[in-house]
DNA sequence: TTTTATTGCTTTGTGTTACAAAGTGCTTTT
DNA sequence: AAAAGCACTTTGTAACACAAAGCAATAAAA
């Protein structure tokens, strides 16, 4: 038997920061009001996991408008996806070895 | 879009409980040392997550011998399995709605 | 028979994380 | 002028993770 959980990336563990990824690998783009009421979570919780996607280089920052209102789209980098991808690997052949 | 996140058990938000179950899933008997060995955790820790797993009625536990000595295996519960198996489903969904 | 090892914990201590709530600065709408 | 929206930051608290050490019971080794 093998350790069914040495390739699950840490950053990924928490749900919230997994419900972002999920959001922005299916939409390339999301505003920080979308995100908060998709995950549901308060905007100081929401923009503190953003912060650590952001460090870890998962996703990245856009500052705009929307006609003359503030507009923050996140999205993931190439180094996001990657890891990403990664995590949701080995999360079924987790889940495969199992059903 | 809908949340990706509502159906994931927070139980099983942490790796090692994580592991622990897909090893029970797997194995119908697993003893202390084996899972120690196989999730690479202190002993401390391993306890502790085996405690949370066992309150929350996941988990049941059988203390026996293997010839003299003392060996104690952890299997799953069938409230255990449902909840394990309703959590895969989400992060399945989850994965397939991805790629 | 004294010592050492093993098993499966519990306890303790420390550091990290999660989270809500409140506050902030800027702009825009009323 | 006041209220509201956006995207945060700050603050405080509670939960959690984890390692290390301690411990009780038995067993094996010296």
């Amino acid at each position: 038997m093998k350790n069914p959980i040495e390739h699950l990336n840490k950053v990924f563990d928490s749900r919230i920061r997994l419900g972002i990824m999920s959001a922005l690998m299916i939409n390339a783009e999301v505003n920080f009001n979308e995100l908060k009421e998709l995950i549901e979570v308060t905007d100081g919780n929401l923009a503190t996991h953003l912060k650590t996607l952001e460090e870890n280089n998962y996703i990245k920052v856009q500052k705009g408008f929307v006609g003359r209102k503030t507009n923050t789209t996140y999205s993931v980098t190439k180094a996001g996806e990657k890891a990403f991808k990664l995590h949701l690997e080995a999360l079924e052949k987790m889940i495969k070895s199992i059903s």
